[in-house]
DNA sequence: TTGACAATCGCCCATTTATGCTATTTTTGT
DNA sequence: ACAAAAATAGCATAAATGGGCGATTGTCAA
């Protein structure tokens, strides 16, 4: 049996878990608290295994908290589930000592299934979130700021098509797409970054994590 | 439909992995080698959207190949599966810009949601591989980047000024000193970088940490 | 003191880019 | 099923850029 920790605000969301981790096999959920301070002062009254743990709280920031709890139970397993899925949160979490990053957008049985992960010494990431944790090796590592990029697919294949020095005909060419359809992208992209240049594109595509 | 090409030795556990795949709904194995070296020279005569890449191959190794085909494909989406599970093999995948890493003991329904979470841009890992990523943020380490750019201070400056999306006459005006000259020095840069627009110089700039 | 290099300024000209429109077909999300 | 977004394509034009070629100062080290 798996024991659950809850560290959330909202009345509503937090009985939800609680219901939803008591209803499942092998997880209990021993204790649910509405604030940081609460449950730094009453986890040791419980058992647990893996704490559950948002970010925007009111009080004490969710992030602190798990610094703190570093520092008393080095061997905690702690999953964050929160909305922020900006690289500030994500990798503050990680650095503070998280082992897991969850979006409260994770259906109810992947939850489950992500907290069983982590008791077995798995890293549970919902899928973004993974991918961002990558980018940050490929990226040759650093403080990335926040910032969501909303660029598609396409968009961000042309972007990184730029960063390598293709001109518009080349990308035209090895995209198999008229030279009309590399600038329509790209005006897409300029309206997304808010710059008017290639090079202040590129420049903010690798700030933010897209490159 | 999600177009799979997989790079594999073992005759068996690839002739085995294409049966998986076809069998799976919305995914098809488009080919499959045996080599690197051939996957290199044939995987554009089919339509691809993963690549699923063993590491521990005869001729070249999986992860060169990885750099190889980056290069080639920025925006291709890799995924290792190997028996190797060690650190270095693991975040050299990674920083080569393999997008997730699989062990070989995963279970067949999984790494067919691995193919799907990845092509949705995540980033599948195995538990304890994605647990060790983790580590590695928590452990601190933020490997720097050795700065060997001869470019003078102020070819660093023009160049910085390009990537916050300056024009050579805005970069003039604030540098008080001629358009022409800034051409000059921007022309030095890029014999310098060995480039041949301003894109590919930010570009250059953030990956040798000039910028 | 000679040579390398940085920093400055200049001209010419073909190519590329940015930006303003519109518009159709797919894909995706709800 | 409908709406939104993405991907595709086109036209026109002024502005910006890249490359070729050359030149004058300084500075600093060999």
């Amino acid at each position: 049996m798996i024991h659950v920790i809850i560290t959330e605000d909202n009345d509503t969301i937090r009985e939800g878990l609680a219901l939803l981790i008591n209803a499942s096999d092998g997880l209990k959920c021993s204790a649910a608290y509405a604030q940081c301070e609460d449950m730094l002062a009453d986890y040791k009254n419980h058992r647990v295994d893996v704490f559950l743990q948002d970010i925007g709280l009111p009080g004490m920031n969710g992030i602190e908290c798990v610094q703190l709890l570093r520092q008393e139970m080095p061997e905690a397993l702690i999953l964050m589930l929160t909305v922020y899925e900006d690289e500030e949160n994500i990798f503050n979490a990680l650095k503070a000592g998280a082992s897991g990053y969850l979006l409260k957008k994770t259906a109810p049985a992947q939850l489950i299934e992500a907290i069983k992960d982590a008791y077995e010494g798995g890293s549970p990431m919902s899928a973004n979130i993974a991918r961002k944790v990558v980018r940050f090796f490929q990226s040759g590592s650093g403080a990335k700021k926040p910032d969501m990029h909303n660029l598609s697919r396409r968009e961000v294949e042309i972007l990184s098509g730029l960063a390598a020095g293709n001109s518009y005909k080349m990308l035209a060419d090895k995209l198999f797409i008229s030279i009309h359809t590399v600038r329509s992208h790209i005006r897409h992209i300029y309206k997304k970054l808010q710059v008017h240049n290639q090079s202040e594109a590129v420049s903010r595509a690798y700030k933010n994590g897209i490159i």
